[in-house]
RNA sequence: GAGCCAUUAGCUCAGUUGGCAGAGCAUCUGACUUUUAAUCAGAGGGUCGGAGGUUCGAAUCCUCCAUGGCUCACCA
């Protein structure tokens, strides 16, 4: 009711513009409206024709889409109208459109919609243009856009406000544009292949399939405590043992974590799963998809990331962890040893570890110290040790780790996979370590999971999962060196927080 | 969670040693029928993020708070 009492002078006038349009009877919100072209469809159509040959065919063309800039003229103007595509410069003439709708384009503001029927033709300089004769008012802007030649530079202001980021900023609707065409191409590869796209529940009893703390929520009804899901991976091995064979998901995961430039709290996963494939597999299909979607999208498997020129074309290097460490730290993680043994290692090395932490453990805190950041070209690091990896299946000939790789670019985790854990004996005892870590504190160490168990005891085949973190491969394929530069609303803090509880 | 930095007109930004709050775009009035960051003449627009403090005097110095950015921590 009262949104309006502090309103800026230039809120004041355009209300008043909207009241003058209304008294003379013309909706200034318009309505269904026609179009022939967009403007990249005219440019691509008609550039390449010359100043005298637009003028002689006089092609009819009908455009609509926002004033981005207007200059007048006495009894003439330009304004440059954008739609998704970009934007074309219209030419209005009063002897062209008649006395009422040249006053109607004089008071239109920029950051208005306007539909205009006219013809294609070349100014003095050569640019292509849209003669006006017939001007419609599709909507009124009843607030100033930001500065036409900056744009909106304000981070806070683009994240908050994001449709006045794609309004001023083409290269921010590039990024989101290039964001559903990654999904697309992703989908139609899958979809190919005979993968089946699936959608199971993101409110789980027990929030598994990941180590993170998850969000808590409860369900009136039923009177429980339902949490937010942090992985999808439990509920498609359910669809495994089902016989679905080949699923994957796309969807939303929430972990209850820091912010930064590579943390949003909820997040995008695809998560695959194969029956009777296995981690190596797994390897060639993540490959061959990424650099499908590349040149889908791109055009190219070679992309720029920052000062980094990344070259995605497969095969990719493929190197044990174990290896992996030893040739940037000469430490040989290979030889038998107690857990106490590679503690000290640890402590020798400079490496951060507690005295919780088991042989596993100090060989990836050891892979995320010295080398992680150091994988700047595509890598799968494979052989994850048995104690970090609660759902993979042991590798046959060294149980002490297992058959699981992840993915590293840009000295990033993209992906990670294995070949999965179908023995439930062994299952369950994975979980029981899980459970005695959490007792030593870790918070985000697996739950138990009866119901998942109950489900691999029926039988499930051998299979290969993988999961792909959406957002960061969208920010290597974009260039975006933030994660909010590819989440179109990122999470921020309300601006007026309210009045704060006793704790 | 910690450190550093930022917050001035609708937008983009200046603001000197603490001494009257500034510019460009946008807006308003007028001129202009191929302009293009249109141009020309004039005008209006501010709780300097918020609250305290120091001072004759604070956008400027100090303290606290809010929001954001970057880095680190946690993680994907």
């Amino acid at each position: 009711m009262s949104q309006e009492f502090e309103a800026s002078d230039q809120m004041q006038v355009r209300r008043e513009k909207l009241e003058q349009m209304q008294e003379t009877g013309l909706d200034p919100f318009g309505g269904r409206f026609e179009r022939t072209h967009d403007a990249s469809g005219l440019f691509s159509q008609y550039e390449d024709q010359s100043k005298e040959e637009l003028a002689e065919q006089e092609v009819p063309v009908t455009i609509a889409g926002r004033v981005m800039t207007k200059r007048g003229k006495g009894k003439a103007g330009f304004a440059h109208l954008q739609d998704l595509s970009g934007q074309i410069q219209i030419y209005v003439r009063k002897d062209d459109v008649g006395e009422e709708q040249y006053d109607l384009f004089g008071r239109a503001d920029i950051g208005d919609m306007l539909g205009i029927a006219g013809v294609m033709f070349k100014t003095k300089v050569g640019e292509l243009s849209v003669k006006a004769q017939n001007l419609t008012f599709l909507s009124k802007s009843l607030r100033p856009l930001p500065d036409k030649y900056h744009g909106l530079k304000d981070v806070e202001q683009r994240y908050r406000q994001r449709y006045l980021d794609l309004i001023m900023n083409p290269e921010v609707r590039d990024t989101f544009v290039a964001r559903s065409r990654i999904l697309q191409s992703m989908r139609r590869y899958l979809d190919d292949r005979g993968y089946l796209e699936v959608e199971t529940p993101t409110m789980h009893s027990i929030p598994g399939g990941a180590s993170a703390r998850p969000f808590v929520t409860h369900h009136n009804a039923l009177d429980m405590t339902l949490y937010m899901r942090i992985a999808i991976e439990l509920h498609l091995k359910r669809l495994i043992v089902g016989g679905m064979e080949k699923v994957y998901e796309i969807g939303r995961v929430f972990r209850n974590e820091g912010i930064s430039t590579r943390h949003n709290p909820e997040f995008t996963m695809i998560e695959l799963y194969e029956a009777y494939a296995d981690y190596e597999d797994i390897m060639t299909l993540t490959e061959e998809l990424v650099a499908h979607i590349a040149r889908d999208v791109l055009g190219t498997t070679k992309v720029v990331y920052g000062d980094m020129e990344i070259d995605l074309e497969p095969a990719w290097k493929r190197v044990h962890m174990v290896d992996a460490v030893q040739e940037h730290t000469g430490v040989d993680f290979r030889k038998d040893m107690t857990d106490e043994e590679a503690r000290a290692l640890a402590k020798e090395h400079g490496v951060p570890v507690k005295d919780t932490m088991k042989f596993g453990h100090v060989v990836n805190e050891f892979f995320e110290y010295f080398v992680e950041e150091k994988l700047v070209q595509p890598t799968f690091v494979y052989g994850h040790p048995l104690d970090i990896s609660p759902l993979a299946k042991k590798n046959a000939d060294d149980p002490r780790f297992t058959d699981r790789f992840e993915l590293f670019i840009v000295g990033r985790e993209h992906a990670n996979a294995f070949t999965e854990l179908n023995d439930p004996v062994d299952q369950r005892s994975r979980f029981e370590a899980q459970l005695l870590e959490r007792e030593q504190g870790d918070e985000e160490a697996h739950m138990m999971d009866e119901d998942f168990l109950e489900s691999l005891e029926y039988g499930m085949p051998p299979t290969g999962g993988l999961g792909i973190g959406i957002d960061r491969l969208v920010m290597l394929l974009t260039n975006s060196h933030s994660i909010r530069d590819v989440l179109l609303f990122p999470q921020m803090r309300p601006q007026q927080p309210e009045e704060k509880e006793e704790e």
